[in-house]
DNA sequence: TCTGGGGTCCTAGGACCC
DNA sequence: TCTGGGGTCCTAGGACCC
């Protein structure tokens, strides 16, 4: 590897990660429908975080209702989330990844990284990426290879599961431009209609539609993103800064809906008191609040604050009440959330590609 | 079929100031 | 009496991602 080498963005992704663990640790599990979600009680409301190949072969996928799935497959294995068990996976495989010569890695979430490499042969490079995950913990993944992060990032979906597909300027339109908008990543159900309603269907109608009507429709911002997403362009500088939390938040769906107004409120202080927990430790105070509630069945608010800079938590819960106020006494409350917005060091206000805005 | 929990960013509109 | 133009801050809501 030379530094005139060509610069490339990988994109990292685990393969069925949470179900993934769960079979590690328990082998016999192998080549069953295994569904993780909630308590791991299909009579409870919630939803699967993750359904094992086998399980999805049934129809069964992520953000399903676990009532649902378990319906759609009655002798599946359905397991309870065990948030730490795949923290502690994840990071060995974050590891593993930084450990990669020349590797910048940026991650995205549990399962996904992006990692920003040099190299003449970016295949090898993958599989030598996939083969050193799979020796030090037993976890197959798929690797994109682009030339952005946006190309590297849908081109994983082609090489799933347990491959390496590449996409660059070359191949974009020729792979995607006949798909529609909705496999974009970045468009979902809402927008994908949306523009739908301005006559573009397909990732190659989105590449060469002009500005001015997305500017009318999305905005002056995500307008030009969209179409620069149908191109498939933007970044391509993989960013390992590390990244800054903007805030905390708790929220539980309750079994049965809430209509005390006294136990509502006391619900609503206990999450705070959570989000409040969470970020003891950090030395931020807090800036803001945020109080999210649904009404059953479906109708979802929120309300937001900003107050005065403080780390004392009387003050915070004391300023949470004036939020509190706001639920509807009359009707039944089936969520409640509550958020912590925290105050940003100075130094990473400016620079910083967010998650969703950068490219 | 009936919809979790934890995040982030963008937009619109109103309030307010000069 | 009827009314500018520009700017910033705040709140509510929408959308998307893992």
């Amino acid at each position: 590897m030379t530094s005139a080498a060509p610069s490339w963005v990988l994109h990292f992704d685990l393969d069925q990660f949470i179900a993934a663990v769960e079979i590690l640790r328990r082998p016999e599990l192998a080549g069953k429908p295994v569904i993780v979600g909630g308590r791991g009680d299909p009579t409870e409301r919630a939803v699967v975080s993750t359904a094992s190949y086998e399980a999805r072969a049934f129809g069964v996928g992520s953000g399903m209702p676990l009532r649902i799935a378990a319906r759609k497959i009655p002798d599946a294995v359905i397991l309870p989330v065990d948030a730490e068990a795949y923290t502690a996976a994840s990071e060995e495989v974050m590891e593993t990844l930084r450990a990669q010569p020349g590797a910048t890695v940026q991650v995205l979430g549990w399962d996904e990284a992006f990692i920003g490499i040099r190299t003449d042969d970016p295949e090898t490079y993958a599989q030598q990426v996939r083969a050193a995950v799979l020796d030090r913990t037993g976890l197959h993944a798929s690797i994109g290879i682009g030339d952005t992060l946006v190309r590297a990032k849908v081109a994983t979906g082609f090489g799933k599961p347990r491959g390496v597909f590449r996409l660059t300027a070359a191949n974009w339109l020729d792979v995607m431009g006949d798909r529609p908008t909705i496999d974009l990543w970045g468009v979902g159900t809402k927008v994908s209609k949306r523009l739908a309603g301005l006559g573009i269907g397909t990732v190659a109608e989105l590449a060469v539609a002009p500005d001015a009507p997305l500017v009318a429709e999305f905005g002056p911002k995500m307008g030009p993103w969209y179409g620069s997403l149908g191109r498939g362009d933007g970044a391509s500088v993989v960013d390992d800064t590390p990244w800054i939390a903007r805030g905390r938040s708790r929220e539980t769906t309750y079994q049965h809906d809430l209509t005390d107004r006294g136990e509502i409120e006391a619900a609503a202080r206990e999450l705070l008191g959570h989000a409040l927990d969470d970020i003891a430790g950090e030395g931020r105070p807090v800036v803001g609040l945020g109080l999210k509630v649904r009404y059953a069945p479906f109708t979802t608010k929120t309300f937001t604050r900003k107050i005065a800079p403080t780390s004392d938590r009387g003050a915070v819960l004391a300023e949470a009440e004036a939020l509190i106020a706001k639920i509807d006494p009359d009707r039944p409350v089936r969520l409640l959330g509550m958020r912590a917005e925290m105050a940003m060091p100075d130094d990473a206000r400016e620079g910083h590609t967010p998650t969703r805005g950068g490219w």
